[in-house]
DNA sequence: CTAAAATAGTCAGTTAACCTGTCTAAATAG
DNA sequence: CTATTTAGACAGGTTAACTGACTATTTTAG
């Protein structure tokens, strides 16, 4: 990457100068809190209590297969202690369950109930209705524009 | 808005398909979360110490002439109690300070003192930064392509 | 012009979602 | 076969939000 640029940036005059500052982090962050918002509004509306964008973490990572706690965790990049607390958590809604892992006596696999199951397809049902209010604003293109941005951005 | 089309999605068929999946929140969460974290780190390599996101949310609405503590927490969409805490840590830090508002007795403006200040255009300066550096990634047509749509998404 | 309602801010207590440190049981490497 | 690593759980702490209750002002309405 070439040398990082610093723009030189308007000096600050007296105190009439506002100092909010609209930025990409910002509009990120503002983003991605009413995206998670509006699912959750959504899975309500379908009848699921309680269910927190925590839990979608877990259900988010979890292979049908099957998937164990560490690698949760990493793929949350949150500590396996706190992927452990979440997991309890969608066991006790009934959402997912535990079943030994034969080649490993530590290791358990967390799978999904069948309750669980219904979940995730009631969760895409509500990402893929996020997704369409939001191209009905901005545009598919832009939408798509944006995906395929973020994702270079994040995992290339 | 038109009524919201359900799409219909592919059916889950035995165990062997994966749960996990892309989508928009996901991408704007973790993006967000990595334009935080790597605001911070530049902020620490400038000598600040223990300045968090939350911190962030303080300087990032207050005006240079004095903000009120109800519309600081406003601007954030947190509640006053909250932002108050906030603003307790800011001051701690040397960052803020409170002056009363003449035209109303019960009412304080959180003002910035020079290290406020200077806080500012540090990280409008990492901010610039961090812009650049995913500029470098993903064009900076792409930055701004984000940017404006997001600023329709959210403020439109 | 006063009594009632609204507003600015604080205090106290609670909850959620993380964290670190420690411990066990099992697996693997030298 | 011992030593280290790994999977997971348990205990306890921190941070950033929340609600509810309170004081002190200001605004409004009869």
């Amino acid at each position: 990457m070439s040398k990082i640029k610093i723009k030189s940036l308007p000096e600050v005059e007296g105190v009439t100068e506002d100092s909010r500052h609209e930025n990409m982090g910002r509009f990120l962050f503002d983003a991605a809190r009413r995206f998670e918002k509006r699912i959750i509004e959504l899975i309500e509306l379908q009848g699921y209590e309680d269910i927190r964008t925590t839990h979608l973490t877990v259900v988010r990572n979890l292979d049908f297969k099957g998937t164990r706690i560490t690698d949760l965790a990493r793929r949350a990049s949150i500590t396996k202690q706190s992927m452990s607390n979440l997991v309890l958590q969608c066991e006790n809604k009934g959402l997912v369950g535990r079943k030994a892992d034969k080649s490993d006596g530590r290791a358990k696999a967390i799978v999904f109930t069948a309750k669980g199951r219904r979940l995730v397809k009631d969760i895409r049902v509500a990402v893929a209705t996020v997704e369409e209010e939001i191209a009905s604003k901005i545009g598919s293109e832009n939408l798509q524009g944006i995906q395929t941005a973020l994702r270079k951005y994040l995992y290339e």
